[in-house]
DNA sequence: ACTATCTTTCAGTACTTCTTGAATACTCTG
DNA sequence: CAGAGTATTCAAGAAGTACTGAAAGATAGT
């Protein structure tokens, strides 16, 4: 696949393509592969194309711009466009005198780094954590009663639970030391932590 | 959903039901919520389901048990219990003078995170560096020309390059760290991290 | 109020992924 | 080595997701 892309562009080079076109090649590569880690991270693939557009152009798109350069449907782009509006990732934008809206994509990788890790956490791992306090509490002595509480498999799953509530507490703090010192802390943090480490 | 799960297994506790089976329907809410979490994170449900199975219980099972206990057909759980274990998370096992194979969780969360951190850092995020280093290497004046590197276009396209690529170089970094300090070390860094945070 | 331009919605279709179950392969044991 | 017990594979079908295009909904200008 990427051999194929990659042959295409440099076929294109030769062929004397203008410089437009060169840039447009070598941006479609960065697209495409960010289009693919997306699919496999649970991001549907056209989102996250149409989000790599935005950033890597760094230019403010209207839906037409994003539906030619991607080939797909205006209704595709716009509900696609609307949920990265969502996330917050990407901001509406509306020129004097024009009619159409344009996006643009925030510029900092980190600020979206920060914005996507605390949706991700309130969606999916705060649910988890209280799930696990849940099950701990129907293992405890007063909902089991004492005979069963002392029950080996009740105490293995109990140790489970601890192990895993341990790792999740650990992992959502750090998820929001990412959050609260978004952009410049942020990079505090990751300097911080690689020096510390041998 | 939960409320559904929840009230079930309060019900069943008001009829009486053995220890055993509370502690199933307990094991259960953990299992259905860890397969959720799984689903969002582009790992397919079963899957994770069924790890979540031999992690909870903390037990070997075998086939028949895991069919059994999530109702799934025999096929889709020797598909499973494979990719888990190409994985490394679950471990085959074979039990004297038995004749079916037996499969256990490793205990140890943070091994298994630094497992999966390692293979999906090798197999989406080094990708995705070597594009935009070879599409940083394709914008260079070299292969473009002394004019068109000039260009506005050029320019921004290549700043967005550059702020990716220290993103995603850092956050490689992290992973590896996660990956070589696994188990002991990991908590270590953890620690670090979290003091040296306000 | 009408029109031109642009956006959103959504039913239907295309595509992808997951699951099953039956056929096949393997592996012990007598 | 026959056959019972188990495991694996894989084609077909089911379920789930994504995409389109056309129609309806907005909004701004006249």
């Amino acid at each position: 696949m990427t051999t194929l892309v990659e042959s295409d562009a440099a076929a294109a080079r030769k062929r004397g393509l203008t410089p437009e076109q060169k840039l447009r090649d070598i941006q479609d590569l960065f697209i495409r592969r960010w289009g693919e880690m997306g699919a496999t991270w649970g991001i549907n693939r056209t989102m996250a194309e149409i989000h790599a557009l935005l950033f890597i152009t760094g230019k403010p798109l209207c839906t037409d711009d994003v539906m030619e350069r991607l080939n797909i449907s205006r209704g595709n782009v716009s509900m696609s466009l609307r949920a990265l509006c969502d996330w917050g990732i990407i901001r509406r934008f509306h020129r004097r005198g024009e009619r159409r809206e344009y996006f643009e994509s925030l510029s900092d990788i980190w600020e979206m780094f920060s914005i996507i890790a605390a949706e991700r956490k309130r969606r999916e791992m705060d649910p988890v954590l209280e799930t696990i306090k849940q099950c701990q509490q129907m293992l405890s002595e007063q909902s089991l009663g004492k005979a069963a509480a002392r029950d080996e498999d009740v105490k293995l799953t109990r140790q489970r639970l601890a192990g895993m509530e341990e790792f999740m507490a650990v992992t959502n703090k750090i998820f929001e030391q990412f959050v609260t010192n978004a952009k410049s802390g942020l990079n505090r943090v990751v300097r911080v932590l690689l020096k510390a480490l041998p």
